[in-house]
DNA sequence: TAATTTTGTTTAATCGATTAAACAAGGACC
DNA sequence: GGTCCTTGTTTAATCGATTAAACAAAATTA
């Protein structure tokens, strides 16, 4: 690159101090300052094509500017879409957002963590793997400004913004109860993920308040790391019973993804041979031939709220948040009797 | 947050300088630091939680291993995979991302460079938008390394990486009048996106290079302002011309999905009344009814490249790579007839 | 007129690293 | 014993800003 033009340049070249040329850009000692003399200053800066070296400024007040987000996987349309309200939150605020994914790797959300403090981000916003909870009470003993989005730890006391689980799922299934679905399956992951747990916790007490007796066989916790092939053989065995399911849940947009893919290819009805209802709300649930019953999270919500939350505690307020707010039952095809 | 450990705390506690204390964590003149001394400043520097302020490196040593990624939308399915790519690529190499989304907006998009550039990020990987010429004419003349992708100026002589749109359309519709399809509608945008008009060409050029008579009527660009509503429309023109097209090509994702919507609610039979064809490859795609024939990029290996070329202009580099790569037409339900 | 205030600007320290160059002490060589 | 290397470490400048404090000159007040 061109050698790059600094604050001296331009005081040389108007024949004053680099102070001068600083209060005059950052519009400091506004009424000290001779107006021809700021003027000048001004012209030669943008004659020059002056650019503040931000890195330099950060250095000597402290502060970047920046925001570390931090998520499984940046791909994914509820991360992706997340990630975009958190920008033009941040952008509205003159943060920029640096990012970075996990795959639910404890190891690679450690390094992120680190790279992102090592360069002296203001503030993470972070959904959190399994597992995270020293990594969170850490940031906590050395302050950092963060918040938690989507997942969080019930257990430890920290900003974060998600939906309540427990009331989403179990609304979902008194809907498909109401609906007339009987034998509901669900898959979910495997995991100590508080919000997951709070989904299959929602899903059972709601069958247990209408009098369906929990059938543990039809709640299947696959793993992440072979989704597709767990998602099938899931489907599959609930199918499969002699008792085969009526109904089936999708614990998260990945799993309703493959699982559509699948009941797709199985020519399955929906929903008259199986009613279906994800969370998250995606284009591909819209799509499906008989578009999903989803669970639509309040994202941009969560994003816009999450982002103010963490400028606030990176101004120093030290007020927590949590906040769980209400999913939307989105009522379609994919629930409803013909 | 609490007051951060930095070189000269290790330095005063182990009782040498600075300067040592850097050269040991740095692991430079090796051969010359005596071995305990080096270990007990290791020591220390762990024990005091010591973490290296990459601000202050990198004024120093004007490198700040970060890169910007400009797109149009960052939760747009192709954005978002293809910075996942990105990202994995850049932190093989130590290097951190920051995305900025200029929707299509000029002023945005110089907004997001500027702040890029106060920031010292030492390369930039962009989806330029229309009327970017000026933009990439600029950081060529100050010799900022950049790499385009997706999108690019034909007129320009810069890194590029993208697909040969006009080819991938060509055969598309090849694919389609094989298949025995005769009226060929296509929605496109109304850009000066290169991209896209290598598209609009492939499109015009398979049809007449196979004796089909190339109808204005059939090829529909709309805005991306009214997008939802005027991909509705153009659907509707095409579908009710007194000789109604039998296949339908959508020029991208986004046009697609809103596309397919549409024709889900009109309850077209594809192929059968229709054909579909789309650009990109997501997951809605594969959910549709008819899984749609669709134009699959090789993101990956776009992501990978463009990473590749950026972080060797970086190095110095002064070579100009321009690659456009061929996209690989998946064939599916929506265009076999059965 | 002297003292004080205001106006306009500069000086110089600082942020936290890096790194060329200087320096000191010990060992090798002639 | 003097010269020259080596080895091991420190000194001090530097990156490009910010900003408290100092300073000088002009204007106001007493």
């Amino acid at each position: 690159m061109n050698r790059k033009i600094c604050l001296k340049d331009i005081a040389e070249k108007v024949g004053v101090s680099t102070a001068l040329v600083s209060y005059v850009l950052n519009n400091k000692k506004e009424g000290r300052i001779k107006k021809s003399v700021a003027e000048k200053i001004r012209e030669v800066a943008t004659e020059l094509n002056y650019r503040t070296n931000q890195i330099a400024k950060s250095l000597k007040t402290n502060r970047t500017y920046t925001i570390g987000l931090i998520v499984s996987d940046i791909s994914n349309p509820f991360s992706s879409n997340l990630a975009r309200i958190i920008e033009d939150e941040a952008d509205k605020n003159n943060y920029t957002v640096i990012f970075g994914s996990f795959d639910e790797s404890l190891q690679r959300s450690d390094k992120l963590i680190d790279t992102f403090l090592n360069r002296q981000v203001d503030g993470l916003i972070i959904a959190p793997g399994e597992n995270a909870t020293s990594q969170v009470l850490l940031l906590m003993q050395q302050k950092v400004p963060f918040v938690l989005v989507d997942r969080y730890f019930p257990d430890i006391r920290t900003n974060y913004v998600a939906i309540d689980n427990y009331s989403a799922a179990y609304g979902a299934v008194e809907h498909l109860i109401g609906s007339g679905f009987k034998r509901i399956g669900m898959i979910s992951f495997e995991t100590g993920l508080f919000n997951i747990k709070e989904r299959d916790r929602g899903y059972i007490a709601a069958q247990e308040k209408n009098g369906i007796e929990y059938n543990e066989e039809c709640l299947i916790k696959i793993s992440n790391e072979n989704l597709p092939a767990d998602v099938e053989r899931a489907i599959n065995t609930m199918l499969q019973k002699e008792q085969p399911i009526d109904a089936l849940m999708f614990a998260t947009n990945a799993i309703a993804t493959h699982g559509l893919k699948h009941i797709k290819n199985l020519h399955i009805k929906v929903p008259e041979q199986l009613a279906l209802v994800s969370f998250d709300k995606t284009d591909a649930l819209d799509l499906f031939y008989a578009p999903l019953t989803c669970i639509d999270q309040p994202l941009a919500e969560m994003g816009r709220i999450a982002t103010k939350i963490l400028l606030d505690a990176i101004e120093g307020s030290d007020a927590i948040t949590q906040l769980n707010l209400p999913a939307e039952l989105l009522i379609r095809s994919s629930t409803m009797h013909q």
